[in-house]
DNA sequence: GTCATTGTATCGCTGACCGATACTTGTTAT
DNA sequence: ATAACAAGTATCGGTCAGCGATACAATGAC
């Protein structure tokens, strides 16, 4: 009865592994990924349980203070006990407290949106945002997801890891567009991480969302592995492509050099 | 065998009450609470839970992916999923929605780092921040808590409840000084929370935090009830609390009454 | 109105989880 | 070095928390 690998890598049995744990967490996550409030049902549907168990789950969560039903609608929706635990998380990350300061005198000097995140699966997920101008609001918050792919951020951070571990990340989902002009070809989305690689950047233009315009330059450890990517994003009404690579990417680079840490020597 | 309400408010019981989610958030919680990796033993005294209890839960949240152990010190710390929970939430809060956009231009006209933060408990929380200068890292990360009773924002909040409800709010909790400067007088704050409602604004003198000066207006939705505050800090080093009642009061309150809803007109 | 859908309440059975405890590893003191 | 201690890890049997089924109530769609 050792250790039985499930398809979702979740390594459940083992003795310690407590199931209301994962489905606590699970009903979250279901309703966290709603944009919008969410019923009974939904949450059943998206994770999964039984309507008798998603019915116990977010009674006690919201006893608890961490989901509010509306009582009209009968829906959920995550309360602002969720950030408690994101602060918890932005105090500990030495990213955060080594980064956000570069990142304020980076906003400072190029006077446009600026950002900083790092890779978790297969996607970039944005961790300080710090937006300039009137801006999408949805797209500037804190824990916003883009696949790693066609993320500038995401294709900075793939330029400083071992080919081997890219190409796992390519092939591990779908390379779906998200705008007309998302680059989905593997192969080209590889030649544009090995220009990341040579050039210490990646520029994008509108391939997560038509109008923005992107660059992020990779933020390393003393080993040289990735740790995230300083990310700086643009409109198009205000800024070509052309004038990102050569105004805004050396910025975002010497802030994404600042906040790296100093490569060891090797021995 | 109704509804037996115990001493922390939380309601058990009730047939619906899943303990192990009670359980699992108090985990997380204690480990967020922590500003530094935190250890098995920690976390029973910190929630009053068993050893094996500890370490079953802190098991099953490593495993899926909330949670991460430091092989070296074997200590725990939240993870960037976290996060997810967080976006969950801003994305679906109204106060964000509709209140980022303002924040961003007031933060722009004034050139000062302004924030958005609400009431929780008796906690004022920071749930936007925009930071200008260089700054303490720590003070300016989402999901900062504050007693409601020394923050300006949380004064600014109080200053549109009914009397009843800001005098729960100063029984609730012992009022300690933060800092030398901290008013902890329950009559005096009270006194200020009622200038705050003449003037509709709240300034604060390094009450909070040495060195650091603040001022807030409180945002209402249709019925007049606050729903949180605008607020706006600054460096002692280059501002006098004069100067904020001057000049960046006018500017918070425009950006509080901007996003505020308008209110309904009494039938 | 009727019907379909979603949310709420109840209940008895059972295996997941609890707590105790023994073991291992790492750290501190002498 | 070695002991003494603390922190973390592993194991196990008994039992009651929580599971699923199902019946009931409230919405709202038509």
């Amino acid at each position: 009865m050792a250790a039985e690998p499930t398809a979702d890598g979740v390594e459940r049995g083992e003795g310690l592994f407590v199931a209301s744990v994962e489905r606590t967490m699970r009903v979250l996550e279901a309703v966290a990924a709603n944009q919008a409030p969410i019923g009974l049902t939904e949450i059943a549907a998206a994770t999964g349980f039984g309507k008798s168990a998603v019915q116990r789950l977010t009674h006690t969560l919201t006893s608890v203070g961490y989901l509010e039903k509306d009582p009209a609608t009968r829906r959920y929706r995550m309360t602002v006990r969720a950030l408690d635990l994101a602060h918890g998380f932005l105090v500990t990350d030495p990213l955060i407290n080594e980064g956000l300061l570069h990142l304020i005198d980076a906003s400072e000097r190029c006077g446009e949106t600026v950002n900083m995140g790092k890779l978790e699966g297969t996607d970039f997920i944005y961790v300080a945002r710090l937006p300039a101008h009137r801006m999408n609001v949805a797209a500037a918050l804190i824990g916003r997801r883009q696949p790693a792919y066609c993320a500038s951020g995401g294709r900075a951070i793939m330029s400083l890891l071992p080919r081997q571990e890219v190409e796992a990340l390519l092939d591990a989902r779908p390379l779906r567009a998200l705008t007309p002009l998302t680059t989905t070809d593997r192969g080209r989305i590889l030649e544009i991480v090995e220009q990341a690689r040579l050039e210490g950047f990646c520029a994008t233009n509108q391939e997560v969302l038509l109008g923005e315009l992107a660059v992020s330059a990779p933020i390393s450890d003393q080993f040289g592995r990735p740790v995230g990517a300083v990310q700086s994003s643009v409109s198009t009404a205000s800024w070509t492509l052309e004038a990102v690579r050569e105004k805004l990417a050396p910025q975002v680079m010497e802030a994404a050099r600042l906040i790296s840490r100093p490569r060891l020597a090797k021995r």
